[in-house]
DNA sequence: CTCCAATTAGAGTGAGTGTTCTAGAATGAT
DNA sequence: ATCATTCTAGAACACTCACTCTAATTGGAG
């Protein structure tokens, strides 16, 4: 009951990702994503209601697929070795998902965004947060015996600000994350979570 | 001879600075800047060939103080303690010069820049890239006596990627980068240096 | 005072932006 | 065949931006 799309929110999320990381955010723009697809930028203004739909829309896209993954690999197993799991995970994950891992860890959120998340997914970006905070804080329950302050503060230091930092070289320069790191952050981050 | 000037590249400078620091590198146009300084566009013009040059200026100026400072430690006394001295510096920096380290921690240059240094600084954009990386060679010699590509990435990793990284949630946030850092860094730094 | 150069002053230009609008093409249901 | 629906198509709009241009002002040198 329609005519068939021609393109469809998978495309124009696509073609959005190749721009960014490609040539960053501020290239983004609906006429140079359409012109990619060969569309009209009417039909970008079908599938999503503004340029900030969109953009928020594939920013939460690529970091609940990687969030996922990461808290499933922080929660298994030992502790100790879970941490470690984790930060080869997302250098790994990195090294997959080049494109994805340019959005994801190169570009703040204030970057892509002006202002605040659209109505549309202030829902979906509230709960990813929730997410986030709520495998921290068992994490850091089950590795350090709290979820103090600065507990937390160690966590968030030693598996997410640390590798993002290490990895943002490499991709800025558009390599993959050295393998060095594979070895040199895990023992950065039980220095953080072990020291005194 | 001549009129006197209302409005000079330093006041300019500062309220580039000013308006990156409070809204982003986007709110750094040209009308805005002038309109923050009471002062009408085609002065701004007077002093600086293009926005792009206004913009670059700052850029260097800032990161041109920072390092100097910076490696003016790093080359001090003992090198474990000079890297350790180092690290605690770049914090100390950022706590005195909010505004400063917004600018140089939270932004990349093509964030500001897009495209290649204007021909006025390319010079001073090259030589400041020579400086930082004679700086670290030295460093790599006295601690960890090599300058293999290896050795070159621990150090740039633990002096200058890792505490990045670290200050960045702090300063985003508007805060000064916390005190737990004093330690934690240090620490990862030489968990990184001193590793297998 | 009379020049002259430095500077302010701000209207104007053209390119690029996100967004809206109207028209038409395709498709399945009736 | 008709019709509502879904989507393409792209011109048009309002706005912002970096930048330019012309004219007026200022202050020292002769």
């Amino acid at each position: 009951m329609g005519r068939q799309p021609r393109f469809d929110e998978g495309d124009i999320l696509k073609a959005a990702l190749h721009r960014i990381a490609a040539q960053g955010p501020g290239a983004a723009t609906i006429a140079g994503i359409a012109g990619d697809l060969g569309a009209p930028t009417g039909s970008l203004y079908h599938r999503f209601r503004s340029k900030d739909l969109l953009v928020a829309t594939l920013w939460l896209d690529v970091a609940e697929e990687f969030q996922e993954g990461f808290l499933s690999v922080l929660g298994g197993g030992d502790p100790v070795e879970a941490g470690r799991s984790a930060i080869l995970w997302s250098l790994d994950w990195c090294r997959r998902n080049p494109e994805r891992a340019r959005l994801l860890m190169l570009h703040r959120r204030s970057e892509l965004l002006e202002g605040e998340w659209p109505d549309e997914v202030a829902g979906r970006a509230a709960a990813l947060a929730g997410r986030a905070e709520a495998g921290m804080r068992r994490f850091a329950k089950r590795r350090l015996g709290s979820v103090s302050k600065p507990a937390l503060r160690r966590v968030r230091l030693a598996l997410v600000d640390l590798p993002i930092g290490a990895a943002r070289s490499d991709i800025e320069e558009r390599r993959v994350p050295s393998h060095d790191l594979d070895s040199l952050l895990p023992a950065a981050a039980d220095a953080i979570l072990d020291g005194p």
